[in-house]
DNA sequence: ACAACCCCCTTAACGTTGTTAAGCAACCGG
DNA sequence: CCGGTTGCTTAACAACGTTAAGGGGGTTGT
């Protein structure tokens, strides 16, 4: 419609742009021409603003980072909360994307903003009474939980609520009859994956309590 | 040399084989081509055994699973021993491969031989006064741990020990002087990921006994 | 003994991907 | 008015996963 004389693209809005698309066709599907396409660009054209793929997926990991940090805190005075809340959104910007643990997991920050939020939450800690040392083990930790866990949320299917194929967890509970407790296991696993995050955060957050709060 | 008369290939060579390169090139240099190289082959004559290069990332995931399940259990009637014991298996396991945690979850088991081991390490946990849906998301939760945890230690550079441009815990905390807690919570988080792998575990289990043997 | 068949691999090729090289049009400072 | 930088285009490349077609060796049937 309008005709652009100033430069088309900017960073901030390829990134925008492939997060968008990220969504809708899934990681695979995410090649630089299909985001340049979406542009109304060639795929060159992406070369100019960014090194190669792997710089825009890491500003793209960078990018959902900052949205994580932009998320309201809850009160510094209550630890447990604010341990909570960060895994909480750290998850929830995750699941926002198609595949976004992947990508995420598979990026390096382009730059240090993600150090204030990451500070905060650790001062939260140590001012409840952790050490340095294991306030960083106890934010690690839970990290790790919970990009482990939405990788394997989102590899179940391509999208969660939309049927479109997920994975079958009655299918697989036929196939394991054999086996009474790994079927049982299954459908405790994959059926209900808010209530499962939020119990094995939960006791996540009781073990930092008893090992490091002893 | 020896011109051979039986089949070339089966299976079990090509997932092997395929095993045996992940290591020494990445998940990026897994090429059908280098993996046929290896075997002597052309590339198309890994479609005579897989349907596609994701059958074929499948079955290397599941042999993976089949590995650990074969590592010695310890004593039943312990169930700290056997939760720490299997997940010490899993990121030994996975640790086994270049971007093995990757490979592994990003990939669905071929069969149900990953049942018995679960069902036995489910078994223990309920042997213990766990619930068998507490059991399932004790399981669950160190799992997601686990995987996550070594995602993120393989994605810290090409190898672990031999140098070769890993991640530069130094120059990072010269980059968060503004930000002491975080500069050194990187210390903590990528010195020694054996060590801090034991922690967070030990956090985990501990988590565990304090929510659900209650 | 010969033909039919199936197994397992090869050669050739296709479409798509990330990426580079070269060029061109618009703006900007002198 | 003109030279240079900015920001895109077109063209092309090598490599990838994958498919199609074919062929050689072994077994089977008659």
């Amino acid at each position: 419609m309008t005709p652009q004389r100033t430069p088309k693209l900017d960073r901030a809005l390829v990134v925008d742009t492939a997060l968008g698309l990220l969504d809708r066709v899934g990681l695979d599907g995410l090649t630089l021409r299909a985001i340049a396409a979406e542009l109304d660009v060639k795929a060159p054209a992406l070369y100019w603003h960014f090194k190669d793929k792997q710089a825009l997926l890491d500003e793209m990991a960078t990018e959902m980072m900052r949205r994580m940090s932009a998320a309201p805190a809850p009160p510094a005075d209550d630890w447990r909360q604010t341990y909570l809340a960060t895994m909480r959104t750290l998850r929830r910007e995750l699941l926002r994307y198609r595949d976004g643990a992947r990508v995420y997991s598979g990026a390096r920050f382009t730059d240090t903003s993600y150090a204030p939020a990451l500070d905060a939450a650790l001062r939260v800690l140590t001012g409840a009474g952790f050490t340095p040392e294991a306030a960083a083990r106890a934010w690690y930790t839970a990290y790790s939980y919970t990009v482990g866990y939405v990788i394997e949320e989102q590899a179940m299917g391509p999208d969660p609520f939309r049927g479109e194929a997920g994975y079958d967890v009655e299918a697989r509970a036929e196939r394991l009859a054999d086996h009474p407790l790994a079927a049982a296991a299954g459908r405790v696993m994959f059926d209900d994956f808010d209530h499962g995050f939020e119990q094995g955060l939960t006791a996540v957050l009781a073990g930092m309590e008893a090992v490091f709060l002893a």
